[in-house]
DNA sequence: TTGATAAGTTCCTAATGGAGACTTAATATA
DNA sequence: TATATTAAGTCTCCATTAGGAACTTATCAA
């Protein structure tokens, strides 16, 4: 059977999983990030099979994550170099990695620290509001039908949520 | 074969990516944030067959995202709620809708928003230093080797980067 | 001429993913 | 009383995918 696949719904984590949302792509993403970008160094680095990482890595740039330049004419060699698009899951790899550091870290540590440069120390990410900074967390936020919300979706939702109301409702929704 | 597992890496990312690194932990994740708890609920809403998802909440449940508990007796059905665990992977969720919202929205604007409580705005996640407050970015950190790390797994990605020092190396790795 | 390296391709098999039918236990309805 | 419905799963089957390993191509080095 085909992965079900998740781009066309109408939520955003949805369609990020379906790019980010599988066992390799992070891991790929992150060394991408520590320099390591090219196949040799990504496949020896994360012990990944070379059929599994040159799709991988065909799916990436697809998608729009990586970009494949030749850094070389004779023989041609190519490396990856992560998009704006790809630069910009670096906040998300951070959050990711604090939860990961928090929650699994076994009692041994972090095993990566980042050291932030305005600042000079090992940083933890924090998500914050971007309008008033104070930190995002569940309990402090509503979630309400956006722009390119439909409202099926949300019934859907609330449907399935056992009738509760879950989101606020703009005006625009007679 | 059997999938790659992360779980015993150095790397908090590969950890963690072990864990909610799949198609659906992050749908069945997002959607018991919006309060759609149990079984039939999460079928219907997600689409997913009852074997994945039966399979999928029980992995969750054994890795500690989420806490199964009976709700009512007669007949016995249950629910599944938020760990603290859980509940702590709400920034991450936010730090990924954004970037979904910011590059794959189809021009339409994100289908929900999160309104902050407590400046009453449509909120986006801003990830910064927990020291700072500066945004955390890919160009102003430096990676270095931390408490739970080991120098063989660093060596390893400075020669998969090409010999480049890529760690700062803190001063007991003699 | 042999070897090494980078970056893939191809082939094979085992395991996973998904659809959908079946189960169980209790309540609601005709 | 008989039938339906709902919640929450099991179970079975088959297509697809994952991963290992061997093979390929092109170039430079010894």
């Amino acid at each position: 059977m085909k992965r079900t696949q998740f781009a066309d719904q109408p939520c955003s984590v949805a369609r990020a999983m379906d790019i980010v949302g599988e066992l390799w792509a992070f891991m790929i993403i992150r060394n991408v990030f520590l320099g390591v970008r090219r196949f040799e160094g990504l496949r020896a680095n994360l012990a990944i099979s070379r059929k599994v990482l040159t799709e991988r890595l065909g799916l990436l740039v697809a998608r729009g994550i990586l970009d494949r330049r030749q850094y070389q004419d004779r023989p041609p060699r190519h490396e990856y170099r992560l998009t704006p698009m790809g630069v910009d899951l670096f906040p998300v790899l951070m959050a990711l990695a604090r939860w990961g550091d928090r929650w699994l870290d076994g009692g041994t540590g972090a095993p990566i620290e980042f050291v932030h440069r305005k600042c000079g120390q090992a940083t933890t990410a924090r998500v914050v509001c971007a309008h008033c900074g104070e930190d995002i967390g569940a309990h402090n936020v509503q979630p309400r039908l956006g722009p390119g919300g439909e409202m099926p979706y949300a019934e859907a939702i609330e449907q399935a949520a056992g009738g509760r109301q879950v989101f606020l409702r703009p005006a625009r929704a007679a």
